[in-house]
DNA sequence: CAGAAAACTTACCAAATGGTAAGTCTATGA
DNA sequence: TCATAGACTTACCATTTGGTAAGTTTTCTG
């Protein structure tokens, strides 16, 4: 092909769409290769096997999180700034690629071989989140609230919000853009009374 | 077998604890039987495809989210006590039969076919809650949220922290029953200062 | 321009999977 | 007791799936 490095990108991408919206044994090689108008061996010429592509397609994932997380928590912001920050930058993901938080949570939830990376790099993101929420909580800035527990809360509503569709339609919501910037403004006012004494 | 009318019951509880924990395109028809010391024709018997047997088991765990969630709601109850009833009766379900929500989660982000059904349930569960906390709210017992994103939030928060046992590892936490009991302890908290001001 | 490495495709393959057809065993009721 | 229906099992089958082997074409490099 013209530019042959692109295709083991193109395949990433396909790959981590398609594991992270419709899952990972849900997805087929051959499924995959005629999206991308090759054959399944040259999938395995790039990855040489399933498990593998999805190894790299996790990392992907993990990277993708990580900047959009890293870019959007700004050091100077205290208190519930910061909370708001990462609230507004998960759901800005949520929106642009939902196929990322679809695979962090489908790997979550499955654990196996591959999730070992998206373990320890989610350990670390959380590690640095408990700290902040601890030196919040002692300077008086949030309520007094086991910060593992609180963040384990707080990780779910937004990732729930974020990647449950079929809720939305459930509860009458149409799963649009419009609506998930409604969900990301109620879930941040959600989370101030939550976090903050009136 | 000594019991023939069993079969059928013990087939449908093994698919809800296999579609709910492990998924259900990785679960084959073969590792139920073999589980079960039966062959795949005996469940092609009782349930004449695999979709009707998802079917069939949706149908049973949403007969179990159903019962467990109307058994805790005492209509006596008002304000922030109808909440953690409902709170607590979803994290003993959680402990229980960590299958069932599993299940209505898989369900629920995959859609397809077989999901008509718990959509319509979830649906009339969803809008009898929208009512309750819409009243609640007009009665000055709880802040103003939209009550639908607050719902979303909510039932996120819940449910997500009951059937994700990898974020809770990747928080240090063993995701063992203690934990549990502490996160609904915590959660209920959270929400708590979520929906009543000071 | 030669040749070698990279980037594929075509041709297979064994195992697993959902499903069908036909037979077997067993309880039951006329 | 005998047929009949229910509850299976054994025997198959077509398709799909991940993966291998062996070419073939393209690109880079000396």
């Amino acid at each position: 092909m013209s530019v042959p490095a692109r295709t083991r990108e193109r395949i990433l991408d396909s790959a981590l769409a398609a594991f992270g919206l419709r899952g990972y044994d849900s997805t087929s090689l051959d499924d995959l290769a005629s999206d991308l108008g090759i054959t399944k061996q040259a999938i395995l010429y790039h990855f040489s096997s399933k498990e593998h592509l999805l190894t790299a397609t996790i990392e992907l994932a993990v990277r993708e999180l990580g900047s959009a997380l890293s870019g959007a928590a700004n050091p100077q912001a205290r208190g519930f700034q910061r909370i708001e920050d990462l609230v507004r930058a998960t759901f800005s993901l949520a929106a642009r690629r939902p196929e990322v938080l679809g695979l962090v949570r489908l790997v979550s939830r499955q654990g196996g071989t591959a999730s070992g990376e998206l373990a320890s790099a989610m350990s670390v993101m959380l590690g640095e989140a408990v700290r902040f929420i601890e030196t919040e909580m002692v300077a008086g800035r949030f309520r007094r609230h086991e910060p593992r527990m609180l963040l384990l809360a707080v990780y779910s509503a937004v990732v729930g919000v974020a990647t449950e569709p079929e809720v939305m339609r459930a509860l009458g919501l149409e799963p649009d853009l419009r609506s998930l910037v409604r969900a990301r403004r109620e879930t941040v006012e959600f989370l101030r009374a939550a976090l903050i004494a009136d």
